[in-house]
RNA sequence: CGGGGUAUAGUGUAACGGUAGCACGAGUCCUUUGGGAGGAUUUAGUCUCGGUUCGAAUCCGAGUACCCCGACCA
């Protein structure tokens, strides 16, 4: 991509009254704030968006997950039906008896009875990737907390304990591999969280980050946490080793996981017979990862005081291309050539100064930066340099 | 949802109750190219409604939006 071209801009200046997230992310050209928790993703946004959407789109297809689409306007009748009509975080259309959907288990599982006649066609999972709308009191920190995100939300149907059970511990990994794949892993925990009155606990994913609004416990021989509103009851020590010695951390929630059992099967009469011929229902567990909270929060895990430093599978593009002087026939051309070998590449072909150039490159975060000069040309050779590091290197130009 | 604060050009800011100014950005032209370049020229603004006043960006009231603290957040 031609940076000339993008719909875009950076910025200099700082953007006032924001957190880290939103600022670098404006700064740089990602995202524009609509309204207070409503954010527009433009070209560089929407790459990196997209590109966290089919890490965690992709992880799903491997735990078994369809991938379906459901409708972001619901009715009142399913949520009167589970007592959920009143919930203070669900926006409501006026003069409607229509509503904005924050969660879709009053869809799904409606849904889901059209099709489950039988045991014999549990297990299944289906998800979707699709823009929640809560009604927060307060939305703040960025894409941190917003009143519309994008959010991946799946949900598992069972017919008994131990599968409910045993696809629960696999979400588990397959959510670790996505927080792997975002470059969090070495940051992100898994939390003991209320279970509500059907499990003892429920889980969250919990990456430590200074912006987070969560407080954990993390106990360090575990790497297992326990988040505020559990600790007590367990007195302040790890459920699993005993180990005192926690440790406090400002965490953000990148993830939580849910055995639902028949909270909603049984408002919806969603029944299967068993093999003898005994009826009951259905088990349902739910799994939901904020995709735009989670690129928030990769902002927050890695920046610089002089831009953001995206880790490498969801940054926008692999290689900055910055040509200095006059070396534009060479420039084009390297452009073309890297990207025939598959590089994303993002080119700066604006006729700006080079300490412009670099800053706004910095801001970016770009994992790669690649210049060509004048200086360089005559060694044929390319200047490279990772966002991470300080030092550069001559490259072999193949022009 | 409770408390506090703010609202001026695309952005950031200034102006005692008396001429709305500066910087950045954007447009045009020229010069410049290894860490946010220089000159010339152009562009554009007082959140909404009402009140006080000879006169309101400025004072008062209401509304709205945004920011901060708290509560809330399967």
């Amino acid at each position: 991509m031609k940076q000339s071209q993008i719909f875009s801009r950076a910025k200099k200046e700082n953007v006032t009254d924001q957190s880290i997230n939103a600022n670098l992310l404006i700064r740089s050209g990602f995202i524009r704030k609509l309204m207070s928790g409503v954010y527009s993703y433009l070209p560089l946004g929407s790459i990196v968006l997209k590109n966290i959407e089919n890490i965690v789109r992709q992880e799903m297809n491997k735990l078994g997950g369809q991938e379906i689409l459901m409708p972001a306007l619901h009715p009142k009748e399913p949520w009167e039906r589970t007592k959920r009509w009143q919930n203070k975080e669900m926006f409501k259309i006026k003069d409607r008896n229509f509503s904005l959907g924050w969660t879709h288990e009053e869809i799904v599982v409606p849904l889901a009875k059209q099709f489950i006649d039988s045991y014999k066609e549990l297990p299944f999972s289906v998800f979707q990737i699709q823009n929640k709308f809560r009604n927060e009191a307060r939305a703040k920190s960025g894409l941190l907390r917003g009143r519309e995100f994008l959010m991946k939300d799946l949900y598992s149907f069972h017919q008994n304990q131990e599968c409910l059970d045993s696809f629960y511990e696999k979400a588990i990994k397959a959510y670790f591999k996505v927080y792997q794949r975002c470059g969090l892993k070495e940051k992100t925990f898994l939390t003991l969280a209320s279970g509500g009155s059907f499990s003892k606990y429920s889980h969250e994913f919990q990456t430590v980050i200074e912006a987070g609004e969560d407080e954990i416990y993390l106990c360090p021989k575990c790497a297992l946490a326990i988040n505020k509103e559990i600790i007590e009851e367990e007195k302040y020590q790890c459920p699993q080793c005993k180990n005192k010695d926690l440790k406090v951390e400002k965490a953000a929630e990148v993830g939580n996981i849910f055995k639902l059992q028949e909270k909603y099967t049984e408002p919806f009469d969603l029944k299967v017979k068993d093999e003898k011929g005994k009826e009951s229902f259905v088990l349902m567990g739910c799994y939901g990862i904020g995709i735009s909270r989670l690129m928030g929060a990769i902002v927050e895990a890695f920046h610089d005081e002089k831009g953001i430093v995206w880790p490498k599978e969801v940054a926008p593009f692999d290689i900055h291309l910055i040509p200095i002087g006059k070396v534009k026939k060479e420039a084009d051309k390297l452009y073309d050539n890297l990207q025939k070998e598959g590089n994303k590449v993002l080119y700066d072909d604006r006729d700006k100064s080079v300490g412009e150039k670099f800053a706004e490159a910095d801001l970016i975060g770009i994992p790669l930066r690649m210049v060509l000069s004048e200086k360089t040309l005559e060694k044929k050779c390319v200047e490279t340099k990772k966002r991470n590091e300080t030092k550069t290197k001559l490259q072999k130009y193949k022009g």
